[in-house]
DNA sequence: TTCAATTAAATTGCACGCAATTGAATTGTT
DNA sequence: AACAATTCAATTGCGTGCAATTTAATTGAA
C-alpha cells in the first residue's frame, strides 16, 4: 500500500512558483512602493528616482564640491546612462547644478542648489506619511529594512570563484 | 550641566537618509536580483518581467483557455500598458498565443504553445543558481519571501479611511 | 429597446535601468 | 616625451512601468 506522496518541495512546480520567488516578492513590492510614494512626490514635483537621488544629495551632497555622478551612482547603484538624463532633469528643475572637474575635466560635481537644499523640509513629512501607509510598525519597518539590505549586501558580494 | 544630545531619531537628518528608507532598500535589492537573473535567463532568451510572466502562465496557464491579460495583471501587479507589448514579445519568440475570447471580444487570452511548456524544464535550474549566488540559506530566504510578501500585502490593502 | 455607463485591451508619451559604445581626459609605462 | 591603457561621463537602443487616453465590446437602467 503507497503513502500518498508529500508535495515534491524540490519539484519544478514548486521550485518555479511564482509566490516562492524572493525575486518576485522584492521586485512587487519595490513596484508598489513607487506607487504609494508616487502622489507624495508629486507635490514635490519628483519622480521616485529623483527622490532618491536627493535624498542621497541632501545627506552627502553638503560638502563643497557635492558629489560626481560616479560617486552618485556608488550610493544609489546605479549607472550613469540612468543618472546623466535624470540629473539633467534635476537641474532643469533648478534643484541641482551640474559642473566639470576644474582638477579633472572627464569628472561632473553634482551640486544642490538652494532650491533644491530648501525642498528637503518638505520631504521631511513623507517618512511619517508612508509609515503609516505600511500598516506597520516603525519595529516592523527597521527589521525588514535590516534584513533586505543584509540581502542585498551578499547578493552585491558574490563568492570568489578561487 | 547638559547631556551631549542623543541623535535626535525624528529629525529630518534621520527620517531621510538612505539607508533608512525600507524603499530603498527594497529598490535597490530588487534591480540586484535583476541583474543576477539577467546572465541566467539571456540563456533562454527572456527578459526579466517576461520570465516573471512565464512563470505566472506555467502555474496557472496549465487550463484550456490560459490567461487573460488583466488575470496576468492580478498575479504579476501589472497592468496592459506593461504587458500588452511584452506579451506581443513573447508571442514573437513563439512562446505565447494570444487569442481573442469568442463569448467576449474584449478579452484577449494568453495561452502557452509546446515551444513556451518546454521552456519550463530548463528554467527549473534557475531557483538553484539563485540560492546558490544569494548566498543565504534556503531558510532565510524562504524567511525573507514570508516578510516581504506579508509587507506588499499590508501594502496594497491600505487602511479604509471611512 | 435604447443608449449611457462600464469594462478590457491597446495605444501614447514619458522616465527610468542598463548593455554597449563613444569621446574626451588622465594615468602609467617605457 | 610618447602612447597605450584606463577612467569618467555621455549617448544610443531596447524593454519595461505607468498615467492618461482611445477604441471596441458588453452591461445595465429607463
Amino acid at each position: 500500500m503507497a503513502f500518498k506522496p508529500a508535495p515534491d518541495s524540490l519539484s519544478p512546480d514548486t521550485l518555479l512558483a511564482l509566490d516562492n520567488q524572493v525575486c518576485f516578492a522584492l521586485y512587487s513590492s519595490s513596484l508598489a512602493m513607487t506607487r504609494l510614494y508616487k502622489p507624495l512626490l508629486a507635490d514635490l514635483g519628483l519622480t521616485y528616482p529623483q527622490y532618491l537621488t536627493m535624498l542621497a544629495l541632501w545627506e552627502h551632497g553638503g560638502a563643497g564640491d557635492g558629489q560626481t555622478v560616479s560617486q552618485l551612482g556608488d550610493l544609489l547603484l546605479l549607472d550613469s546612462g540612468t543618472l546623466t538624463p535624470l540629473l539633467k532633469r534635476l537641474e532643469v528643475l533648478e534643484l541641482v547644478q551640474r559642473k566639470r572637474s576644474a582638477d579633472d575635466e572627464r569628472r561632473v560635481h553634482i551640486q544642490l542648489t538652494a532650491k533644491g537644499r530648501k525642498l528637503k523640509s518638505r520631504a521631511a513629512r513623507i517618512p511619517a506619511c508612508v509609515l503609516a501607509a505600511s500598516q506597520c510598525s516603525l519595529d516592523e519597518l527597521v527589521s525588514l529594512n535590516r534584513q533586505v539590505r543584509q540581502f542585498r549586501t551578499r547578493l552585491l558580494n558574490p563568492p570568489s570563484t578561487d
